[in-house]
DNA sequence: TAGATTGTTAATCGATTAACAATC
DNA sequence: TAGATTGTTAATCGATTAACAATC
């Protein structure tokens, strides 16, 4: 029951947090008050107190957040502690540029395979990964214990190929593919829509032009 | 003064508005209601209307949206109707991946040059687009129009490099290093940080099999 | 006109911030 | 002990949903 509802908005910060207490280690810093904290990443301590505190009390008063404990705590939640095996469909370029971020490794996200229907790429080795055929998709992920796919593929392959994964019994998808997928609700998906970040940018940019280039006068 | 304070919630929704109403145009829809629209992509009608009312009337009473209509509104609020001009910073693959990504032309978005430290990537060309030496990055954005820089390096290289183009004038970054950026507040920042999407996929998996296969004997 | 559906106001729900007693 | 800072409750703020009059 602890962590059953506990909303989306907390969900999305806690990589943050993790991020920055890695870093705070990385300095040797070993304890941080909320407050110091709040300070560095722009946000409330209020609400450092209020997140951390969905699950369980990590600080301690008069003192503050012992960073290593913390560290490995919010590790844990995100479930950072247990190893994640994962494939990679599609070896183009982002394929690629996922299989050789080695970090994801020491996160414990272990890149198993790219699959590719492009037979010129069979056999080729990124980061030692080997390229395999999408025709052998079904039966490495029943052979292999795949936790993750992710889908680095055009939109209108990513929903056949999705189709296929989830009846292969995969529950989490990472999809970079400029659509939403249509799987059941016991599988999750965390959507990676490139495009759309770039329109939000583009956004900011009119908004930013228009506030200013109308505000002239000034300056 | 209009678009002023919309929120940022309201504006993360408007890109996939975007591309629904692309597809239906795709498929020859040409009205649509709050109400279908709402089904198809899993959100309140109310939503919808409480959103686009933000922009103004796009609807009408007893019909709906004319979906071409509303497209190109939606596209004009995300300034997509003005194009423009992006340089990508590292070459490797994912700044290769962006450049291939043709589809942000389509949007407006002209990707004018790759930048990479790596002197034998220099003078290599990507979908057409050269790859250029960091030594002119400058004499670059100075000279040419660039309004966006994204940014495809490693987190160390892109806190330095973030303040060599912000000292150009460049006032929209896309940051894809694991890391924030510190830029003065005239900058608009887009981050897509992919580890931390990654993390939050983890979460996700670990919830549902705590919630599953672990529904040991509760409390 | 009658039916449909918007635009908009009001009600609800959830998330953030403030405040402070508990306690290290 | 005195000072610091948490954990937690209460107050505020914002976002979502519901409802319905306006109107095509």
């Amino acid at each position: 029951m602890s962590e059953k509802d506990i909303s989306k908005t907390v969900i999305k910060r806690l990589p943050r947090y993790y991020r920055y207490l890695g870093e705070l280690m990385d300095s040797k810093v070993e304890r941080i008050s909320s407050g110091e904290l709040s300070e560095r990443m722009h946000v409330t301590a209020s609400q450092i107190r209020q997140d951390l505190n969905h699950f369980g009390g990590f600080g301690q008063q008069g003192y503050g957040y012992n960073v290593e404990y913390l560290y490995d705590e919010i590790g844990k939640i995100l479930g950072l502690d247990k190893k994640h095996n994962m494939v990679i469909i599609g070896a183009g370029n982002l394929g690629q540029a996922l299989a050789n971020y080695g970090n994801f490794e020491n996160r414990g996200f272990i890149t198993k395979a790219l699959f590719d229907e492009n037979p010129e790429l069979k056999g080729k080795k990124i980061r030692g990964i080997q390229v395999r055929s999408m025709s052998q998709l079904e039966r490495y992920l029943k052979k292999e214990d795949i936790q993750i796919v992710a889908l680095a593929i055009p939109k209108e392959s990513a929903v056949v190929v999705a189709q296929r994964v989830v009846n292969c019994g995969v529950k989490a998808i990472w999809n970079f593919a400029h659509t939403d997928l249509n799987v059941p609700e016991d599988v999750v998906v965390e959507n990676v829509h490139l495009s759309e970040s770039l329109m939000r940018l583009s956004y900011n940019i009119n908004r930013y032009e228009l506030e200013h280039g109308i505000k002239k006068e000034e300056e």
